[in-house]
DNA sequence: ATAAACCCTAACATCAATGTCAGGGTCAAT
DNA sequence: ATTGACCCTGACATTGATGTTAGGGTTTAT
């Protein structure tokens, strides 16, 4: 299978499967001209990637434990675990910030929509 | 007032105060020899813009109504509602987005825990 | 043999506020 | 007059996945 066919499988740009390769997570074989050469597990692995970036994983991380998972269930890669638990806190100390935040603005916004009263048209 | 004596008022670096004035949040007027010199309300302005940073605005957004604010109450400004109504949008999506990791995350992290039992030391 | 449709690498662009460095003036106190 | 502490502009760097372009080779079908 080459770049294009698996980019169409895939739904990702030829770009990012190139990139996920340069970042050490999808491995591909050469033909004698240059062309990449995947074998049918790539589609698997590049839709497993795409998900674990969804969860917000850097492909840093991904790599961490790409090579067990895909060959094994997550909970017996040990890897694993630590990178969920460390996103989970970085996760609830986004949403608790975001929760200020919207509180403010809904406040700011009660505010200004209780003084202009029936200023606004 | 200077730009070091401003910057130490204020806790804002050197570096971004010169940004504020590039994005048009911030005007000094020049000595002689170049240097900006600052009135004392740039201490409550400068103030005011990190308040509005620190809710996620842009200083696009910021530019388009700092100058009303400074002189009047926000409900008097009739650009901010608009800019508050479309960041609360995009934080409720963000939360929305987060929770739906959140939970993922949770589920994903219960199941290892689980399957490897007492497996782990 | 030529054109369309592929593939390759390398490199710059994106977003946005801020850090940092280079190269160079200015001012104050000694 | 020299030193240290200021100030100036301009420009590159940061983050990270992805878009885009340039320049060039390959394959396939006509």
């Amino acid at each position: 299978m080459k770049i294009g066919e698996l980019s169409k499988a895939t739904g990702v740009s030829i770009r990012s499967l190139r990139y996920y390769e340069k970042q050490g997570l999808l491995a591909a074989d050469r033909q004698l001209n240059g062309y990449r050469e995947y074998n049918k597990m790539a589609i698997e692995q590049v839709v497993t990637i795409q998900f674990y970036l969804s969860l917000g994983l850097s492909t840093d991380q991904i790599a961490g434990f790409l090579h067990c998972v895909m060959k094994n269930k997550e909970s017996f890669c040990k890897e694993i675990l630590p990178v969920y638990q460390k996103k989970l806190e970085e996760i609830n100390s986004q949403i608790d910030l975001l929760n200020a935040i919207k509180s403010n603005l809904e406040e700011r916004i009660a505010s200004i929509l209780e003084e202009s009263g029936g200023m606004l048209q």
